[in-house]
RNA sequence: CGCGGGGUAGAGCAGUCUGGUAGCUCGUCGGGCUCAUAACCCGGAGGUCGUUGGUUCAAAUCCGGCCCCCGCAA
């Protein structure tokens, strides 16, 4: 089967080379154009981008698929089926039904839980013990086509949104390619996705780092690992912002956000008790350990963090 | 040329403007005190001040080049 691959961050790079060392015919790649990127500004091409080059796949970056472009594009590479993974725009409905297979997309959820831009994050934000990866055929909806395969991943007490990330993208790379082989021998079921037990997982914002002293130690923790590393918890000393990288709970209570215990570590009172700061980081400094922290910037007992 | 902060002892910082003996907190090592401690007291070790060139009697500090790290924004 000729596969077009469409993708852009490290998600899909890492699902590009899953399913080209599966040894599935890629007949092209198309990626979001580059951009300039980070400090400087300077152009970076997109990790799909260079995950291609490196496989030596040729790579189209159209500005746009709703322009007559795309479709000479698609007749000169005539995929047999399209493979989506965080492109980051929706797909026409011209482009959908192009291939003679369809097109099928690699979800970060067990739909229809968590459709949307950033189901990885969400999941720990809202406390789950269990995510996974979802293989579907896609529809003009947002992740709403007919499901084929799924495979459920475990979500740890540890975990960040970067190491469910990564466990993830795994998944997803493995679950792409044994996707592919059914649909190639014609073993591929579909199921649709019951649309009342769905849930929406919308774009993250940099407020929602946000941490609220009032919310309980538990939603706390899992909003520093769920936004790591990106957009990132945050709350404020004296104005400064002070990035929360790690925490755990920890013994203690008082009005939320205070400071309880600075002295070789940080403790500070939650709504419903007390965690402890692992490590932070505040604006121009590398990430430190609470402790590292305190050697050089002494905090008060008694400080009320925030605002 | 997107905006900005920074590189000083193992860690985190001050000192730089206003050049003149390398300082603080923590850790570490040794000793002391205590029923006890991530407590307290005393003492010690540990630095080519990112690199390189210049100015100067004298440079962490002033001037130029280079390397590296980070926050914002995207």
């Amino acid at each position: 089967m000729r596969v077009l691959y469409m993708g852009t961050p490290d998600f899909a790079a890492t699902v590009l080379e899953g399913i080209f060392r599966a040894g599935h015919e890629i007949a092209g790649v198309i990626s979001q154009p580059d951009k300039p990127k980070n400090r400087g500004m300077h152009m970076e091409p997109t990790p799909v981008k260079k995950c291609a080059e490196a496989l030596g796949l040729p790579v189209y970056q159209p500005e746009t698929l709703r322009d007559k472009a795309i479709l000479k594009y698609l007749e000169e590479v005539q995929p047999e089926i399209i493979v989506v993974v965080a492109y980051g725009k929706l797909l026409p409905e011209y482009v959908l039904s192009f291939p003679k297979y369809g097109c099928v997309n690699m979800h970060a959820s067990l739909l229809p839980k968590y459709r949307g831009a950033a189901p990885i994050q969400w999941s720990i934000l809202n406390g789950e013990t269990e995510t996974g990866i979802t293989a579907m055929y896609m529809d003009k909806g947002l992740d709403t086509g007919d499901m084929i395969l799924k495979t459920r991943v475990p979500i740890t007490k540890e975990d960040t949104a970067q190491t469910l990330h990564d466990k993830l993208a795994a998944s997803a790379a493995e679950l792409a390619a044994e996707t592919l082989s059914r649909i190639a021998d014609g073993t591929a079921t579909r199921e649709k996705q019951k649309d009342e037990e769905s849930t929406y997982a919308p774009l993250l914002t940099k407020e929602l780092g946000r941490i609220s002293w009032d919310a309980s130690s538990r939603q706390i923790l899992d909003k520093i690992r769920g936004l790591f590393p990106w957009p990132g918890a945050y709350s404020y000393k004296d104005g400064q912002v002070l990035k929360l990288i790690s925490a755990r709970e920890a013994e203690g209570s008082g009005t939320p956000g205070t400071v309880l215990r600075s002295r070789g570590c940080l403790v500070v009172a939650t709504g419903d008790g007390a965690v402890e700061i692992l490590e932070l980081q505040l604006a121009g400094k590398k990430k430190m350990t609470a402790a590292a922290l305190l050697a050089g910037n002494p905090i008060a007992e008694g400080t009320v963090l925030g605002g």
